[in-house]
DNA sequence: TTATTAACGCAATTACATTGCATTAAATAA
DNA sequence: TTATTTAATGCAATGTAATTGCGTTAATAA
């Protein structure tokens, strides 16, 4: 994991303040988080609005994803492969825990090799597992 | 498939004119339905905030489950086995097409055998495929 | 038919996200 | 380093999906 400053030079994003911060929170966070989660960790001093043009960056750059969310809501965490614009694919399930309502990724499953079907192209797939910890 | 009447009856639901108008209109349509699209096929006459609150009675029921969608919209679907409230699992997949922007169930798909992870109690999976059709 | 209970319709509100535009900061050229 | 260009930020306003409260209406039970 490259610090901040490395990862958004490599990406060819500007190095602003605000962006180093934000993409620590996720480096230093295992978990997927919400914009919500952002707002409170970064203060005041931020708008919500350059933390959802943030994200919406960094999404379309490779350097993070969105993961679903109990409750629909949108979460987001780093992308671990070396993803960039054109190549965004996730091998890794998304696991919703039901207690403590977090979303995680999980590395260790096995994706299923789908049978194509007449009529359709497949492009990517998601496994979603819902449960406990 | 039953009528609506008897499906309603069959689930403990009252059977009032609006929602047997709206689950004739899920038996109808083999896709996934969101509530604009509801709402201009149901006409003027229903409010939005029924089409929601019914929605939400019908799938708490079992006779419909979300489906999700390209642009995180909510979309509902019929249930095709039989679910109640407390038991309400699906094991068809999701297809979210990225032309047309519908998202449809697909039955003859294979569900993965997942492998326990410890410290983690799996419930329900799902798994979404995008693509074009 | 009447009483009871749930569904409906309307208005208002909440929550999440986006847009426009002036200001400020970062990268590049001189 | 300073000047210029270009992109990011902050604020206010707006858009869109969904929910809540409450009086009225309709469906079921007595």
């Amino acid at each position: 994991m490259s610090i901040p400053e490395e990862l958004l030079n490599h990406y060819g994003l500007r190095n602003t303040i605000f962006r180093k911060k934000l993409l620590k929170l996720f480096q230093d966070s295992d978990l997927s988080l919400t914009v919500e989660y952002i707002k409170d960790k970064i203060g005041k001093k931020n708008d919500k609005v350059t933390i959802y043009r943030a994200l919406n960056t960094f999404e379309k750059s490779g350097l993070i994803h969105q993961v679903p969310d109990r409750n629909n809501l949108t979460r987001y965490a780093l992308c671990n492969v070396e993803c960039n614009s054109s190549h965004h694919i996730h091998h890794h399930a998304h696991f919703i825990c039901e207690n403590c309502d977090n979303t995680l990724c999980i590395e260790e499953i096995d994706f299923p090799k789908l049978k194509t079907i007449k009529g359709f192209k497949f492009k990517k797939i998601e496994l979603i597992i819902k449960g406990s910890c």
